[in-house]
RNA sequence: GCCCCCGUAGUUCAAUGGAUAGAACGAGGGACUUCUAAUCCCUAAAUCGAGGUCCGAUUCCUCGCGGGGGCGCCA
């Protein structure tokens, strides 16, 4: 089904001469005075031909308005020039009824699209580090690279995601020094639970290394170590991965995350990077530092992007060992053979130097999926007393703050609905509802502050609120039993009605600009809006006890039309949408 | 010092360069014998400052003020 602002704009070129140009706009009008959609075309127009705005939009009224006679179009009820120089369109009541029949034809499709087939997309997402505790700052990274990804399979891309976990670095260093210090009996009790255990524990060597510097040196020796393959590190290494992989995959599955195609830590590409190095010293893309000052056996491998104002990036550690960076490159390199269209990183705005790095150093080692990679910034999440930091001990555990939602849920169940069944699954969908959309309606790029109060509410624009506007929609459509209602003609509907159904409309052109920004906030907002109209609606309008047989029917098709937009809009995020709450 | 991001109602957030800047929370008032009141309706309340580009600026540019982040042989 086509999207009614792509038949707008074919209409609008149609009307355009040859020589322009630019681009054709077509945006929703603030008020519904305005009309269903509008365009500025007019203004582009006349600086061409030299007229006034006004003119040239009337000039191309009657020229819409020709050709739509010809074409026996009847898409359009109105068409006219207004504001000094903006074309407004009124869609006819006929075609809008046409596209809701269209629409409930096929429900499950509503809302896809071909535009990205052919396309393969990596996203990679939801990186979490071995041997901490995730937090609520790390939820952004997995809701927002999971919505994008359902968004981007919606449009028909192939998508691969990838998870990218953190498994190597000088922080394992770091850790096994701690680790062989201490005690046999912290030993035992920090495998007791021991993710919990190995995050306490390197939280308190930092502190130790801030008094004692020395340390630092002594772990970094560790793992060096560790990377030339020492027997008793890397078993050591490996129970800290299996401890910490049972956590992940319990976050994936309360999250209800789609499945990651790939898996990639950053330790397979240990064996990819030295020849790697080697092809960057050859290309003279990298160079090796003299040894003077540096304590170690050999000179650091770095590159000199000064000359694009990214200072220097560090491939290989004066100890020879291995940075981020340059895993981060082995990783690029990997990828570029699977034959990729694109490929976006979903990682918070601090590393935007680091990829900026990553990208330019790929660039000149010639590695082609440098220039089609992008960084997908997001924000940080703050707390309102501050950053959060696992030194300052104020983080807030990502499966903690899961549970508190989940039991908030079921407290309002047993106030709300005591009768409800299933209640315990619909207070998880409800409490991982809130939590994601609480994340995703904000834009990506903002900062955003985790205000429990905020974040934990069920009321006004949260998740809770679009699953109790299905739900209350889907409680009309359980107590018909006739489902006939889609075959009569074209009714007359009031202003509230038509609001909503155009409103609905709309659902897959939310969808294509969110992908296309990469913003799945775009599409929450979008829902939130066509949630109000229904709620309205709801108020206003009884569908069941509604006399006007005709009227009736019509209504039954806008409910069960709108009840699967918010359907498929919600699982686009992630959420589910439940049948009753 | 250099680079990046952000300043919108009391608060938290919206608004591809468009027409009258939207919500939510909070505040005040109202609506359940009526398809689920996790809802709805009404009221008050905002673009940090100064220039510039443009027919038109919350949006783009410059400067200033304020907040955050980065520039580690950390990740």
């Amino acid at each position: 089904m086509t999207r009614i602002r792509e038949e707008i704009k074919k209409i609008i070129r149609g009307a355009l001469p040859y020589n322009f140009d630019g681009e054709v706009l077509v945006s929703v009008p603030d008020v519904t005075e305005h009309g269903d959609y509008s365009t500025n075309v007019a203004f582009a127009l006349a600086k061409i031909q030299k007229t006034s705005p006004r003119e040239a939009a009337e000039e191309m009224v009657a020229k819409i308005k020709e050709q739509g006679l010809r074409m026996k179009e009847n898409v359009f009820s109105r068409i006219e020039g207004a504001g000094g120089g903006f074309i407004n369109f009124w869609i006819s009541d006929e075609a809008l009824f046409g596209k809701l029949g269209e629409m409930l034809w096929k429900p499950e499709g509503w809302g896809r699209s071909n535009t990205g087939k052919g396309k393969k997309i990596r996203v990679e997402y939801f990186q979490p580090n071995v041997a901490k505790i995730p937090h609520v700052g790390h939820m952004r990274s997995a809701v927002i690279g999971d919505a994008l990804k359902r968004i981007f399979l919606s449009q028909g891309h192939k998508v691969v995601s990838d998870t990218h976990i953190g498994d190597w670095g000088t922080q394992f260093g770091i850790l096994l020094y701690a680790w062989k210090e201490a005690s046999k009996e912290d030993q035992e009790k920090i495998k007791k639970n021991p993710v919990r255990g190995l995050n306490d524990l390197y939280v308190a060597e930092g502190k130790k290394i801030e008094a004692e510097p020395e340390r630092r040196e002594r772990g970094k020796e560790e793992f060096a170590k560790l990377e030339q393959g020492d027997k008793e590190n890397r078993k050591i290494w490996k129970w800290m991965v299996t401890v910490s992989l049972v956590e992940f995959d319990e976050i994936k599955r309360r999250f209800g995350l789609l499945r990651f195609e790939e898996e990639r830590a950053e330790s397979v590409y240990e064996d990819a990077m030295p020849p790697l190095v080697e092809r960057a010293l050859k290309k003279g893309v990298a160079a090796r530092k003299p040894l003077d000052s540096a304590q170690g056996v050999t000179g650091a491998v770095v590159v000199d992007l000064s000359d694009v104002g990214l200072g220097e990036a560090v491939l290989l550690k004066s100890d020879g060992a291995s940075t981020y960076l340059l895993r981060d490159l082995a990783t690029l390199e990997y990828w570029d053979k699977k034959k990729l269209d694109k490929n976006l990183y979903v990682v918070d705005i601090r590393q935007s130097h680091h990829f900026s790095q990553v990208f330019d150093v790929g660039k000149r080692l010639g590695i082609p999926l440098a220039s089609r990679s992008e960084h997908i910034v997001f924000g940080f999440m703050s707390l309102p007393e501050g950053a959060m930091s696992t030194r300052k001990g104020n983080v807030i555990g990502l499966l903690d703050v899961l549970d508190t939602m989940e039991a908030r849920a079921r407290e309002i169940i047993e106030k709300k609905n005591p009768e409800l069944k299933n209640k315990e699954k619909v207070a998880k969908a409800v409490g991982v509802g809130a939590l994601k959309y609480f994340d995703l309606s904000h834009h990506p790029k903002s900062n955003i502050m985790f205000d429990k109060e905020k974040a934990l509410s069920f009321e006004g624009n949260t998740g809770p609120y679009l699953q109790y506007t299905y739900a209350r929609l889907r409680s009309i459509l359980r107590k018909i039993q006739d489902t006939r209602h889609k075959k009569q003609t074209s009714p007359k509907f009031d202003e509230c009605e038509r609001g909503l159904l155009v409103e609905m409309l709309r659902f897959p052109e939310a969808v294509e600009d969110a992908a296309k920004v990469y913003a799945p906030s775009v599409l929450a907002n979008y829902l939130y809006g066509l949630a109000q109209k229904a709620n309205e609606f709801y108020h206003s309008h009884p569908v069941l006890k509604e006399g006007d047989a005709e009227k009736r029917r019509f209504r039954l098709m806008l409910v069960e039309a709108v009840a699967a937009t918010l359907k498929n809009g919600l699982y686009l995020l992630g959420i589910e949408a439940v049948e009753e709450m």
